[in-house]
DNA sequence: GCGCCAGATCGATAGCCATCTATATACATA
DNA sequence: TATGTATATAGATGGCTATCGATCTGGCGC
């Protein structure tokens, strides 16, 4: 579905030039785009980049005493972003007494992942 | 290079258990987290999102009047996010006359994209 | 029950961000 | 030179966010 908004009328009349061929819609639809940045989003900060690191890489379930020494921010901080990966979908947790264990659910980065290819 | 931080010293006497097996530090540097998570911030906006899909899947240059009216938003804030998406290191432009053109930067998601795969 | 511990939540704060209108810049055309 | 046009910038604003210290919650050991 090509789209031709380039130019105005008057511009067309004046000139009969265009300054481009028309591009296409994105085919990634609004709703997509919405889903998708939002995981980019919960990526878009280096503490939260390193923790969805930091999980994937370890296969299972990693309890956040583990995690807290491994960052230079303080525990509510932490508990903050890890909040933020488990809104987005891309972390889950589980509790067993004291400890709460994080994992990253699969297949969350899938399309992303796959976009970006 | 493994590390053991899970329980202090005197929870283990108490218990002897810990909460998990020690988690290994992030694969990811300090200093590529935050180049990778730039690269997720810029990309974790709707529209900048669906901008980067329109101008990846449009072989060339894409002029920025056509870009406009493919968004509800006004002209300066489009502006804004293409000046986001430069500053990223994504896009670049190039004028010629009146009309600015934009591109992506070949390979700018390279680095995100190994990343998540 | 009492104290301790891991983790989450609260409340505050400072900085950033998306958005707008208004204006500037720079080029083109007459 | 004067006018119009495409894009960028400036300035303002309301909302979001990363961070912290303090506190709450719920499980554990004594």
């Amino acid at each position: 579905m090509a789209i031709d908004l380039a130019l105005t009328p008057k511009q067309k009349r004046r000139t009969g030039e265009r300054c481009c061929e028309p591009v296409v819609y994105p085919d990634v639809a609004r709703e997509d785009a919405l889903r998708l940045a939002e995981v980019a989003k919960a990526l878009g900060d280096p503490v939260r980049l390193q923790l969805v690191d930091v999980l994937r890489k370890h296969a299972g379930k990693v309890c956040v005493c583990e995690l807290v020494p491994l960052f230079e921010v303080s525990q509510p901080t932490l508990s903050h972003h890890l909040k933020k990966l488990r809104d987005a979908g891309i972390v889950d947790s589980e509790r067993k007494g004291l400890w709460a264990y994080y994992y990253v659910i699969p297949d969350a980065l899938k399309e992303l992942s796959a976009w970006l290819s």
